[in-house]
DNA sequence: CGATAGTTTGAACAAACTCAAGACACGTGG
DNA sequence: CCACGTGTCTTGAGTTTGTTCAAACTATCG
């Protein structure tokens, strides 16, 4: 796999588009090479460190952002703390809801994250005049919808054993986003989080971890890397 | 209140449409009168009693339906039987996710339910030569993503009194289309479906209920008829 | 080396579930 | 009209699952 992907007009991209995921099968695969040279101009490359807070619920959106590379996780606070993740995004997901003057979550890097910010004026702009722009986002909306719609499934039906396993094989499938399914990743949330995620507690989350270890569904090192030799025996255990 | 709204156009409109809901709050309000008028010619008004399936999971879908009053539910099952509710679609939602071959969910009258029926073919023509419907639908697929990821917090989070609680506010602001929150209405679903909705079982519901009518925060008629004297007191019970 | 943050493990406890029985509304047929 | 059956709902008692509280373990970093 060469670094740099060779297109008809690789020539006359911007330099930070030319390698960029989102090109294929994000949001910018619906831009012109003119319209990507046009959107460049704006747009500029940050990066995150984990943990690194990147909207916060009921605070105004600024800018969009195009996850590169690493895990954004999304969450929602009760007034008395409890917490719950209710999505995360890899590759090439678009951060920040459009349209809307208002976060509805918070966002937050849960591993070192790289984004392509894009003012929230200029790409609301570009989706006016482009339908296409606005129809692959909503493609990545109804996906997000049907994403939701598994994860209550999870959460309202399914045990704790269930639920970590459905946790794990949801990474494995998801953290790199070149492949189906991965063997050996590192986890990018805390115990905390993926407690969080689960509506569960760090206990649970850790004991149901510790079973699936003890029963070679899963092998662990130093916390966060996992393993996975069969991942056919990791998802009967979804549920 | 009269029974046909006035507008400029209103002679123009088709019979059907004239007091129709979706023309101002749901998508058809993105249409022309002369593009509902060719719109009108392929759409049939349907009538489903309460426990009918409008939608089969993993079935191909063949015609979207505009709710025009009723409820419907929309659910998942694991293999082994186990359901979650994962939305429910009050008047003027539209049922059946656009661009999909296939259903992702089973929808279900919860109660008697008008809809207006739009093949598949037709909408999705509308909605290539007409991007404000798109954007229409885009608004609802966010809102209805935004729910789903509220419903997540009370499903991973919350304990199964303020589940209940969170449920019966849920249908006192949803249940009439034309009110903001409405202080006496009948419960689309039964305790079961509730507490497929909620993540409970039906002992638990009933529990619950039971505690909120000897608490004085709601009343119940016949199982299925709610009143709430102060709606702040179930509000604040939501958590 | 000690401090710290994240994680694991154990024991007691509580919330929700399961199983079981009974109440209530409604429809049907005697 | 009443007896009966059915489906839905409620209530109770005992059990299970996951939580809470507490302590110990491990890696990392100054």
């Amino acid at each position: 796999m060469q670094p740099v992907r060779n297109d008809i007009h690789n020539s006359d991209l911007p330099v930070l588009c030319q390698s960029c995921e989102s090109r294929h099968q994000g949001i910018c695969g619906a831009l012109t090479s003119e319209q990507l040279l046009a959107l460049a101009r704006h747009t500029r490359r940050v990066h995150h460190a984990a943990g690194q807070e990147l909207l916060a619920d009921a605070e105004p959106i600024i800018s969009y952002g195009n996850v590169l590379s690493g895990v954004v996780k999304l969450s929602k606070v009760l007034e008395d703390g409890r917490q719950q993740v209710v999505g995360l995004q890899f590759a090439p997901d678009l951060l920040g809801r459009l349209f809307a003057s208002e976060s509805r979550v918070t966002a937050e890097a849960a591993s070192d994250v790289e984004l392509c910010m894009v003012p929230k004026p200029a790409l609301e702009a570009l989706v006016r005049e482009n339908p296409a722009l606005e129809h692959r986002i909503m493609l990545q909306t109804l996906r997000e919808l049907d994403e939701a719609r598994d994860w209550m499934v999870t959460l309202g039906r399914k045990t704790a054993a269930e639920k970590v396993a459905s946790f794990l094989y949801l990474i494995a499938s998801h953290i790199d986003p070149t492949q189906e399914e991965v063997t050996s990743f590192d986890l990018p949330l805390s115990r905390a989080d993926i407690g969080d995620f689960l509506g569960l507690t760090i206990e649970t989350v850790s004991r149901q971890i510790s079973k699936l270890k003890a029963d070679g569904v899963i092998e662990i090192e130093n916390y966060r890397h996992v393993s996975v030799p069969d991942v056919a025996r990791l998802r009967v255990r979804c549920g």
